[in-house]
DNA sequence: CGCGATAGTTGCGTTACACAACCGTTCGGG
DNA sequence: CCCGAACGGTTGTGTAACGCAACTATCGCG
């Protein structure tokens, strides 16, 4: 891999990564009263089988304890269930309630009018592209979810939080 | 276009949001005194020739009380050099001192070694793609100079954001 | 049974902001 | 020429979103 390539990606990186957050509603959406980070936990939870705070904390790469806060408002404002599992009484098995599945109908929307604005300034083409590139992006990453489609999941394969962490020997600049 | 590809872009764009944060160092650089934000107010200092703060926090899509904190401790820390603008006593005119550079290259190299490192996990077409790709969306999104007035100054085109490889539209995935 | 690992909670500190009120500068009329 | 509006920056204050460490309750193993 040449070097100048790397380049490119690394400041169209950079670039996006301070744009991140123009691909997001600005503020809690109007009216409905949920938090950016919340809205990622609902969003989660809807793809995924009654997860335990844990599991959704490697999902989200929170900490438990954020996720705590995070599920407790949730079950505050009667969008998330908590039960405790029969089988561990340590864990919650966490799910949408109804009013919850709702709410992330309407964000799902909301953020896809969004985008579906910003992607028709695109061509076909870029907008292929694009996928594949972040697909393969996201493989890289290790960012691995079950695809798009909302019928049936498995709950097989997924562990392994991994922080990465290099070696940084700082010279003093 | 069709619902079922934005549908897949869509759920590419939140997970992307999401883990936006993987592409960044986690913490403050071991050994180099300055945060993330810093680091990015750093990046843009150092790809433009001496901006108010005003212009930075534009850019950086920042109140200007941020900013105004975040260029105060910058030079409190002998990373950026501020001067009044002579035809404009109320503006700073802002640089980078020689250890300011010094820092952005570092941790130009740092993020450098971090995205190529992830971006070993892809092949070349992958990487082409995701370039072509993250160029269009950047574009689609309006990340070029904001619609400040280019009134007064020079502005001698400066690439950042804005790379755009002329009508190069996709590579085949 | 006791010990170590797990799941979750809580206290506390930090970062990264925004907003509003403020001060000095500049500039465009009357 | 002066006055007030607009501008650039500063400071006070508040908040969201975290992480870490310490603690409790539970589980499971030898």
């Amino acid at each position: 891999m040449e070097p100048a390539e790397t380049r490119v990606l690394h400041d169209l990186l950079m670039d996006l990564v301070r744009v991140a957050g123009l691909l997001q509603p600005d503020r809690p959406e109007a009216g409905v009263p949920v938090s950016l980070s919340e809205a990622y936990a609902i969003h989660e939870l809807d793809t995924s089988t009654a997860p335990t705070q844990q599991d959704l904390a490697e999902r989200l790469r929170l900490d438990k304890s954020t996720v705590s806060r995070l599920i407790a408002g949730l079950e505050h404002k009667g969008l998330v269930a908590r039960e405790r599992d029969p089988g561990n009484r340590r864990s919650y098995r966490l799910r949408l309630t109804d009013r919850g599945r709702a709410v992330h109908a309407y964000l799902a929307e909301v953020f896809h009018r969004r985008h579906a604005h910003m992607l028709s300034a695109m061509t076909a083409a870029e907008r292929r592209c694009l996928a594949t590139g972040l697909a393969a992006l996201l493989r890289a990453l290790g960012v691995h979810r079950p695809p798009a489609d909302h019928a049936h999941r498995d709950h097989t394969r997924r562990d392994h939080a991994h922080r990465d962490h290099g070696g940084d020997t700082a010279p003093t600049p």
